[in-house]
DNA sequence: AACAACATCAACCGCGCGGGC
DNA sequence: TGCCCGCGCGGTTGATGTTGT
C-alpha cells in the first residue's frame, strides 16, 4: 500500500491564496526548484508537495506563457496530438512557455470539440464518416482499427496503465503507418516545421469545410489522416 | 431578472517509472 | 535483485464564468 503523498488533515486544498503564491516564489528564488516533499515545510506551506509542484509549473514559472493560443501553436498541438497521442508534456515541450496541463486543457475544450465539427475523429485525427454524415451510420468504414475503435466519444474507460501508452500512440501512430511512415521507429524526438503559411491548416479545412464535407472527402480520399497531411 | 446549460480551467488524484539504497 | 521513495504524467473533478432561454 502507496504511503500517501502528504499528511492530509495538514494541507490546504483548493486555489491558492497569494500568500502562499509568494512564499513558494520566495522559497524557490532562495533554494531552487526540485525537493517537493520537503518544500511545503521548508517554505511554510500548507500544501502537499506535489500541490506546489503543480502551482509552481503551471502558473507561477517566470517562463510561463499565458493568454491565448496562437494559431501556429494550436496547428502544431493538432500534428503533434497525431503523432504522440496524449502525451501532453512532451507535446508541451514543443511549446515554449506552455504547460502540459494548459495544452491538455486547450485539447480537450477547443480543439477536440472543433475537430467534431470539422468531421475528424480527435482520437485517431482520421475522417469520420459517421460524424460526417450521420445518414451513414451503418456504413461506416473500417479505417478505424479494433485497437482505435469503440466509440471515440462515449468509449474513454481507460484501458489498463500499462499497455495505455502504447495503445495511445499505436491510436495516433495506426495512419503513419498507413502513410508508410511506420511507427515502429517512430521518433520522438520530432523535428517539427513551423507551418508554412501554404499549408493546408486545420483552420483552412475547416473553411473548407464550409465549402462541403463531401468535397473535402474527395480531397483527402478516405484513408488518411487529414492533420497529418499537414505535416508534409 | 432568474435560471439552466454549457464552457473553461485550476487543481486534485492515482498510477507508473526510474533512481538510489 | 528487490524495495522504497520522489517525481512526473495523464485523467478527472469541481468551481467559476459565460451564454442561452
Amino acid at each position: 500500500m502507496r504511503k500517501p503523498c502528504c499528511d492530509k488533515e495538514d494541507t490546504n486544498k483548493g486555489a491558492w491564496t497569494k500568500q502562499e503564491d509568494q512564499k513558494l516564489i520566495d522559497y524557490i528564488r532562495a533554494h531552487g526548484e526540485g525537493h517537493w516533499r520537503t518544500l511545503p515545510k521548508a517554505a511554510g506551506l500548507h500544501r502537499c508537495g506535489k500541490s506546489c509542484r503543480l502551482r509552481w509549473i503551471n502558473y507561477l514559472r517566470p517562463d510561463i506563457k499565458r493568454g491565448n493560443f496562437a494559431q501556429d501553436e494550436e496547428d502544431l498541438i493538432i500534428r503533434l496530438h497525431a503523432l504522440l497521442g496524449n502525451r501532453w508534456s512532451l507535446i508541451a515541450g514543443r511549446l515554449p512557455g506552455r504547460t502540459d496541463n494548459e495544452v491538455k486543457n486547450y485539447w480537450n475544450s477547443h480543439i477536440r470539440r472543433k475537430l467534431i465539427r470539422m468531421g475528424i475523429d480527435p482520437n485517431n485525427h482520421r475522417l469520420n464518416q459517421n460524424l460526417s454524415s450521420p445518414q451513414n451510420q451503418n456504413t461506416s468504414t473500417d479505417l478505424i482499427t479494433s485497437s482505435a475503435s469503440g466509440s471515440m466519444e462515449n468509449n474513454e474507460s481507460r484501458p489498463s496503465k500499462t499497455h495505455a501508452d502504447n495503445d495511445r500512440v499505436s491510436d495516433a501512430a495506426s495512419c503513419l503507418e498507413d502513410e508508410a511512415l511506420g511507427s515502429q521507429n517512430l521518433n520522438l524526438d520530432l523535428s517539427i516545421a513551423v507551418p508554412s503559411p501554404s499549408s493546408l491548416s486545420p483552420s483552412l479545412i475547416e473553411k473548407k469545410l464550409q465549402n462541403g464535407e463531401s468535397k473535402m472527402m474527395e480531397e483527402f480520399g478516405s484513408d488518411l489522416c487529414p492533420t497529418l497531411l499537414l505535416f508534409t
